[in-house]
DNA sequence: TTGTAAGCGTTATCAC
DNA sequence: GTGATAACGCTTACAA
């Protein structure tokens, strides 16, 4: 019993194999009653176009194709969650394709492979100024940059600059001396990610603004032990320091500030009292562990970005376009 | 300048349409020379066969479809290296759905979306017993489960009861009362997994077999906090009772023993002396902590899953095949 | 409003 | 060995 095809409905609804492509492309004027009866016959055997006959057909194939990073993080669940509720509304198909490594995204760049296929291209966090700028991405296809941005190509993205301004304006507002811990971005250039030196830029120019300055700086990779040791130096360095509590400190990302909560509570510390703690990106725990951090609308960031992508597949041939989306703050016990 | 068709490549070449196909698929014997120049036609231009135009046309499409869930563990990140890695081998391409929620899998259970047209499925973790048994699973395709497994089709996974036992026969060697938390499994029907079970059960034969027998079992939630609040839970009752010193505990995943590492430090025991703490996973982290605990080959599960399914691909037609890994235990100082 | 037929880019089956 | 040519399942003119 094999799959029923566009002909098997035409001949269940003793129709032609046009008319049943007209109403699966609610194309231009099908009488009501003919269409009821081939949706009935779709309906009666079950019948799901085939995508790679409607590509190969000149047409669409309904088909997304969506290029991520490693995926072990929360960020990219969201990211993933917002990107497909928006495609599954169009009705599009969302195929992943995961770029564990460097060679992986040259290989997606460097040949017409499946991810290519798609009708259109969704590529998230990786700066491609480069490869937009040396044509190197070898495709015609609509694509949308979400979580990174270029001038040529429609994005999508989070304004870490202005999440970083607030963690500063609000950090220069709570006591003590003030210690901030970034995260190292050992990403080679293919890979470059302006997300948390965008943070810093804001954070130091907010302090600037209000006549602040930050005792020290950290830098951590992203990574719990690596954060655990580096909180774990920090708070040394304030104990040694004459009045050195309370202090605030900006973690650049959540990751870090939950190294730095437990570092504290080990100390016996208590944080919104002796150590003020901002974090960045409101994970999942952080209401629980009454964390202060910055939220971001991830899925919605992601939501937009399918947008973007839609209105191109829509035919839209206007201008690349800009969705910034704005981190807020939320205070809560440990500042 | 549209992308170059089988037909600019028969062209340039001087030869016909089927020659090309011929070389494309290593068919029959095309003449050396020929041959020749077909591929130099091919790298001219740059061409790459449309996957799409494959399919359709009844031949293969080299794509292979990979369903798995949530994606924000290291675990999958190396299950998909594995995958990934053998089917590139084999020139085949690979596109990941991830079932963020039932509905998703509900969804590409229920109709006949991209991931359907693939040559090939791979379905990681759920166990689909009683889809297979109901007959759900409405595709012809080869398909192979990993890290899960069924009677009726090929599947390649843990030996989590093996490793079970592992642990409970080098627990059953260490000093002190025993203790063992284990893993909530809040996944309803449709996703079941046996992993934690198998674990538990495999732990509780090899304590049995040696004549021993666990003081308290402890559950948490797969989740940071909650396993910090067991750890604590599990010490508080160790350290209340008279003599609980030194004690040994299987922690069913790195997750869970990470969490009793923190919080027995916190506590001033020494992990390896007053503790003796056994997890599971080997996660990147454990090495650098020094944490006793079971490592899994993860990646060659993944390979071996990718092998089982390319036979079939190959013309295999033989009954349903299993293959199952075997955890180790790495000795570390936590134990 | 609807049926017919010509593609779309491949593979596979023929003859030569 | 190799070149035509008929599928494959669909969309889209073009007629009717």
């Amino acid at each position: 019993m094999k799959t029923p095809t566009i002909q098997d409905v035409a001949q269940r609804a003793g129709v032609g194999v046009g008319t049943v492509s007209r109403v699966l492309n609610n194309h231009a004027a099908v009488k009501p009653t003919t269409r009821e009866t081939v949706l009935k016959a779709i309906a009666d055997l079950d019948y799901t176009p085939n995508p790679h006959a409607r590509r190969i057909a000149g047409g669409k194939s309904y088909t997304i194709s969506v290029l991520l990073p490693v995926l072990t993080t929360e960020f990219y669940a969201r990211l993933l969650d917002g990107l497909e509720t928006a495609f599954q509304e169009a009705r599009y198909d969302v195929a992943i394709f995961p770029l564990l490594d460097r060679s992986r995204l040259e290989r997606y760049l460097a040949s017409h492979t499946l991810a290519y296929q798609a009708d259109g291209l969704v590529m998230a966090t990786y700066n491609l100024t480069k490869v937009f700028h040396e044509r190197r991405l070898r495709t015609q296809q609509p694509t949308v940059l979400v979580d990174a941005h270029t001038d040529d190509a429609d994005c999508s993205y989070m304004d870490n600059l202005a999440g970083g301004v607030l963690a500063g304006e609000y950090a220069a507002t709570l006591p003590g001396g003030l210690y901030a811990i970034w995260v190292e971005t050992e990403l080679d250039q293919l890979f470059t990610t302006h997300v948390f030196e965008d943070r810093r830029t804001g954070f130091h120019q907010a302090l600037a603004a209000a006549g602040r300055r930050v005792e020290t700086e950290y830098t951590a990779s992203f990574d719990t032990l690596a954060a655990r040791n580096t909180a774990a130096a920090l708070l040394d360095d304030v104990q040694r320091r004459e009045g050195g509590l309370p202090c605030t400190v900006f973690a650049s990302a959540d990751l870090l500030a939950g190294a730095l909560l437990d570092e504290a509570r080990v100390r016996g510390l208590t944080p919104g009292q002796d150590v003020y703690i901002i974090g960045f990106d409101d994970q999942p725990w952080a209401a629980a562990r009454g964390l202060t951090t910055l939220h971001q609308p991830v899925e919605a960031m992601g939501y937009e970005a399918a947008q973007l992508l839609l209105s191109r597949l829509g035919g839209y041939r206007g201008p690349a376009r800009a969705r910034r989306f704005q981190p807020h703050l939320v205070v809560r016990d440990s500042a």
